[in-house]
DNA sequence: ATAGGGTTAG
């Protein structure tokens, strides 16, 4: 995801936010607050709320103790190792092509391509060639930040120059075709073209097109690459059946992961930590918490080790479902076998205790773990920011903003799409829009989403498309969430026809959850006649109507009254027409 | 070293 502040030097970021923020404040027409006014406000937007009094705030809270729990285990581990992220301008220890890849993959890593291609640059003016390792880092800093077309010039100047590309590097481009763009026609000719240039696709090129496949839900042809991969003599390892497990598990195929994680282990490809924790995430977000410890229990006689993510991860489930005092068990286990709880572990916890407790709460062990110099990243900020949002409180919203901006942390495109949602929401569309259109400010697919849901849905479509017209659509692709959305804003203003032609628009044909939502609008609408006309058309295309379609037009039939009615025989003629019978 | 897992926003 592409920061919205091009440089993480504080001065920068500082004199950055500045401007911005002058934009925020005038938004929310606010003028900009001393630490000691902003706890006097404070007072004022108690009534309600449980918001801290300056007395709350220095001393401890009695509601909970999770965080000094959770930092009193924190401080057991004083030498954790952070992320290293390079200065902006930075320059390598040594001008040589390896040096240069080093700080190059760092800036990549810290979503900077702008300093990658900055190195790049220099290393060719200062005559130091590239090689192919270079050329993978730059184009693969490129497609990781959406930028396609600067990704495929340098690969074309790597071939111009002389380097012969290895298998990583086509790598790279297939993942940028079958992940990124879901292009599978041009990732699968990427690798004819390694062939025909004498590079065999290994695992890894494999393994990444199927993730890309299995993440559009193409599973069957997933298994297809499987099987491409073991007559090309290439072994598949954990890496390749993960996606697998992933599709499975968001699907709720719990069973189906199951029986895969049991064919994995008598294959000889036994699943390891990565395949335990995507295992352990399916069970969590469908409510098998049982399944869940009785994995966590039994690791050791199945051989796998649980790391900290699968605590983060199981930690995260319970907290969900409320089960924070379970969770912090699991925190103590996750002591016991020596893992250290990370800042992702402190930002679970943190959301948590907004959620069961108070946004104030929250706030309060965010500023708790800064004095205990705990790690605080830009989203625990988003967290609470997130909580403050939807309570209305936009001047501590603002408070949080410039306290980060102290703290060095650069507010990411998520902080302002909070910001932006809630302004939205409570009407201050003027307010959004200048935060929308400010200085720097890099939107992203989610931002649109926001914009086409709450512009449209207002009525306030010319000045939407004014906006939008404003984005380069290039970087910004749509996705399977922009469909739903415009397709629902077009059903609920009673557009259909509208609808029914956008979706016809869509490129990658009619993708099921489009085809759900439009079901579903029209058979609100009572365009039942519309509806099967559209399925006729799909279904003379060759198109599958999956169960997708048909649950959410029950779903609509039960909300419009009409399982009573006679138009249930409609119902009847369209799992027919699903079926192929009529 | 090019691939898979956990937290916040639609």
């Amino acid at each position: 995801m592409a920061a919205c502040i091009s440089s993480t030097s504080l001065p920068t970021a500082i004199r950055y936010a500045a401007t911005t923020l002058d934009i925020f404040i005038d938004a929310i027409r606010l003028r900009p607050r001393t630490r000691s006014s902003l706890r006097g406000h404070s007072t004022n937007c108690n009534a309600g709320h449980a918001a801290p009094t300056a007395d709350a705030t220095d001393g401890e809270l009695p509601a909970s103790d999770l965080l000094s729990r959770f930092s009193g285990i924190m401080k057991l581990f004083p030498n954790r190792s952070r992320t290293f992220f390079p200065e902006p301008g930075a320059k390598p220890f040594q001008s040589d092509p390896f040096h240069y890849n080093l700080l190059m993959k760092a800036f990549s890593r810290a979503g900077r391509p702008d300093e990658v291609l900055r190195l790049f640059r220099e290393m060719k003016e200062s005559k130091c060639d590239p090689n192919v390792l270079c050329y993978t880092t730059v184009i693969d800093a490129l497609v990781a930040s959406n930028r396609s077309d600067e990704a495929e010039k340098v690969f074309e100047e790597m071939i111009d120059s002389g380097v012969t590309p290895d298998a990583a590097s086509f790598t790279v481009l297939v993942k940028f075709y079958s992940f990124y763009l879901r292009k599978f026609d041009s990732a699968c000719e990427i690798i004819r073209w390694m062939v025909r240039s004498g590079c065999d696709p290994d695992v890894v090129t494999y393994s990444t097109l199927i993730a890309g496949l299995c993440r559009a839900g193409m599973v069957e042809e997933a298994w297809g690459v499987l099987d491409q991969m073991l007559q090309g003599n290439c072994s598949p390892n954990a890496h390749s059946f993960a996606p697998f497990l992933q599709a499975y598990c968001s699907q709720g195929k719990i069973e189906a992961a199951i029986r895969l994680m049991e064919s994995m282990r008598s294959i000889g490809c036994p699943p390891d930590s990565v395949a335990y924790n995507i295992l352990i995430n399916g069970f969590c977000k469908h409510g098998y918490f049982n399944e869940a410890a009785h994995l966590l229990e039994n690791c050791v006689s199945d051989g796998w080790e649980p790391d900290a993510v699968t605590y983060n991860t199981y930690i995260s489930g319970l907290c969900k479902v409320g089960r924070a005092e379970d969770a912090f068990k699991q925190l103590e286990m996750m002591l016991q076998k020596k893992l250290c709880p990370t800042v992702v572990t402190l930002n679970i916890v943190l959301d948590s205790i907004c959620r069961e407790s108070t946004v104030w709460e929250g706030n309060h062990h965010l500023e708790r773990s800064l004095e205990l110099g705990l790690e605080v990243d830009v989203v625990s900020y988003n967290t609470i920011i997130t909580r403050l949002c939807d309570i209305g409180k936009l001047s501590w919203v603002l408070k949080l903003v410039t306290d980060m901006i102290k703290k060095g942390i650069s507010p990411s495109t998520e902080t302002f799409n909070i910001m932006i949602r809630s302004l939205c929401k409570a009407g201050k569309f003027r307010k959004a829009k200048c935060i929308f259109t400010s200085r720097g400010f890099v939107a992203d697919t989610i931002t649109c989403n926001i914009l086409i849901h709450e512009f449209y849905m207002a009525g306030k479509i010319v000045e939407l498309h004014n906006l939008l017209s404003g984005v380069d659509m290039d970087k910004i692709r749509p996705d399977s969430i922009t469909y739903n959305t415009i397709i629902d804003c077009l059903c609920k203003k009673g557009k259909f026809l509208e609808a029914i032609n956008y979706l016809r628009s869509v490129e990658d044909g009619f993708p099921s959850e489009a085809v759900a939502h439009l079901a579903y609008g029209l058979v609100r609408g009572r365009k039942i006649g519309e509806l099967l006309n559209l399925f006729e058309e799909m279904l003379s295309q060759g198109l599958v109507l999956d169960g997708q379609a048909f649950s959410h037009l029950i779903i609509a039939f039960c909300r419009n009254g009409s399982c009573q009615s006679r138009e249930i025989y409609k119902v009847c003629l369209v799992l027919d027409k699903m079926l192929g019978i009529v």
